[in-house]
DNA sequence: CTAATGGCTCTAGTCACTAGAGGTTCAAGA
DNA sequence: TCTTGAACCTCTAGTGACTAGAGCCATTAG
């Protein structure tokens, strides 16, 4: 039996967000001890080990709790398994891509300083124009 | 003079989102007009389209407030300007490397689907199962 | 027995918006 | 001039996936 911080420990997720991911019915409520401390078994271990792999692979929670209610078993709930990994893969490949035309962007805003001797920032000037861009990039959003 | 609606559609941003930009500081009060509704000159413009700009390139909306602070003809502002650019392709790299590895290892996730002819999903398997990866990927989360 | 650590609930904050309610103003056509 | 409908106003609350903090209770090591 593992308390909330051994569970914890073990999976690399934070104490507060085990309790949120509980909160919001990811997880089953746990059994609690006598002093009202919730208890994790082997199976707690491994849902949240689930879980946490899922996320580091970019799976939104939604997708997650979708992935968690398939039994595995029939060939209908793997095909929906893959669906949703194939759609994340994608997903993921169309970030790559939108990051690559960023980041070529950025280097060339940055290869504009000049340290500043004489006249206006052209930094400043080519984060204000949008058309001394080479490629359209489209709007991208936070991190990681 | 343009209206909120004009200004959203010359710029790309959606009108709350402007005044969700006036609200944080970020834009400087609009003018009003006789009915109390905002009207925008050339600078709101100019403001607007600075911060699309910046934001389509994945900057904070406080790095955003700090570039729109500097004037952009000293040495010192450009300099910063040119820091604060930098961290974000450094961000922007970063982010790129952690999803290649996240694209590699959601192709051989996903090529694991059999079609679930007899036996369990092992791509539901392998998205439980950390240690079946062959390269150490971090936490990504959300979204571009 | 005591002190430190860990756990509990609850509320609120983060970021960058987005949605909706309920009301006011503007602009164009009849 | 009147009317209609689009655009505007403010305000509140919701999103996703947590994170932080207050104030209290339980467990455990010495």
């Amino acid at each position: 039996m593992f308390s909330i911080g051994a569970l914890s420990k073990a999976t690399g997720v934070k104490v507060p967000t085990i309790r949120y991911y509980e909160e919001i019915g990811l997880l089953p409520p746990a059994g609690r001890n006598a002093g009202n401390q919730r208890r994790y078994g082997q199976e707690g271990l491994e849902a949240l080990g689930f879980i946490k792999h899922a996320r580091d692979l970019g799976f939104a929670l939604e997708d997650i709790k979708v992935l968690m209610a398939l039994d595995g078993e029939l060939g209908e709930d793997c095909a929906e398994a893959n669906r949703i990994a194939r759609a994340q893969l994608d997903q993921v490949r169309a970030r790559i891509a939108r990051l690559q035309q960023l980041a070529s962007e950025l280097e060339r805003i940055s290869h504009l300083c000049d340290g500043g001797n004489g006249g206006h920032c052209k930094v400043l000037t080519a984060l204000g124009d949008h058309s001394q861009c080479a490629a359209d990039h489209g709007p991208v959003r936070r991190a990681d």
